[in-house]
DNA sequence: TGTACATCAGTGAACGCGCGTTCACTGATGTAC
DNA sequence: TGTACATCAGTGAACGCGCGTTCACTGATGTAC
């Protein structure tokens, strides 16, 4: 082989996580052409990394998810003892996570449109938001271990609405609000008694 | 003039309806072929109704929250005294609501989408959303108006993320129990012990 | 060590297709007289 | 009351364009001898 074994996937990781972050900005419509531009490479040589723009865009949705975990575990890492749920709240709702669509949650981002593609893109988004709740179930309140991961399904999938909304608005005012409001609900129904 | 006044503006109306729900079920590319096709008309006459699909886009979203509004002022008028909320809580959160999204809640449906779309689609939604909020702040809690306020925009935003999470998941199991979670925390967090 | 050949990631033109939009036309009905 | 004309919502062919995908080709490098 010309290349060592490691050079063509290296590239497909590349394409990757360029694409996980073009798709999150742009939506899923963004085109093979342009992404392939976003790794400095040309739409003909697409098709020898992917059989289809379809696979690329449920393993940018995995590759979004990575982004996911890391953005959470930081959040869990720099916060004090006892405050990691607080601290994974007001990180998700921050203003920060709202302006970087591209590098922020692929739920938040795409799963509307993974809501009307195949099963096998609900597939992968399944799977991701199913390794976030047990990667922070621990982290809920609950009795058991089903109502922890209950909670933690709760948390995620409301605080991506809140996300979501807060940047379909047009006023900066109130996208700040939005998110506030959530940060607000969130910390209280989580036991953080501001 | 051939037709009575009215002819034009029922045919469009007619027009914004059918394509308020095809945009919800099929997502902001069906195309305006399908879209007329849909009233029993022929893409030609689009242009004699809309200056272009953007204009039925933003015409579709403001229709959409008409469909939100009387589904949430039916759950209200079906509710027993002082069980308002949580009767919006259980019906925004239902299994049918889920399953319908073509009749659904905008926000759900297409949020996502217009986050990335003109000022004028972001200002549509806007309003919507502050016309949600407005017709149902005083069921929720708070002391003040901007409180309760802020507690429905929480609301909505947040249950719009959790309907969406269950809409793009594939299994029915994992659909129905965010919905049940995302009912739980809600109702509890806004005063309904259960 | 030097040379001929094989490999294959990447290139860029080309494909068929469906999109949003335009436009010349139709034909049912209202209006003028 | 009857006839000629004007109106305009709706039709369907056509447009330019960008899309996903295909394919013949390139050229840098590894391998064989």
């Amino acid at each position: 082989m010309r290349y060592p074994a490691e050079h063509k996937e290296e590239t497909r990781e590349r394409i990757v996580r360029a694409a996980s972050r073009h798709f999150r900005r742009r939506g899923p419509g963004v085109g093979v052409a342009e992404l392939m531009k976003a790794s400095k490479l040309t739409h003909g040589g697409f098709y020898r990394h992917f059989k289809s723009k379809d696979e690329l865009f449920a393993a940018a949705i995995d590759s979004a998810f990575d982004d996911n975990r890391a953005r959470i575990h930081a959040a869990v890492l720099k916060a004090k003892k006892g405050q990691e749920l607080r601290a994974i709240i007001e990180t998700y709702l921050s203003d920060e996570h709202c302006a970087q669509t591209a590098s922020g949650c692929p739920v938040a981002a795409l799963a509307q449109e993974v809501g009307r593609h195949s099963r096998a893109m609900r597939r992968a988004m399944e799977q991701g938001v199913l390794e976030v709740v047990a990667n922070t179930a621990q982290l809920m309140p609950g009795a058991t271990e089903d109502e922890r991961r209950e909670n933690a399904m709760a948390l995620f999938s409301a605080m991506s609405g809140s996300l979501t909304v807060a940047r379909a608005v047009d006023d900066k005012n109130l996208r700040q609000m939005i998110l506030a409001a959530a940060r607000k609900i969130f910390l209280k129904a989580f036991g953080y008694e501001s």
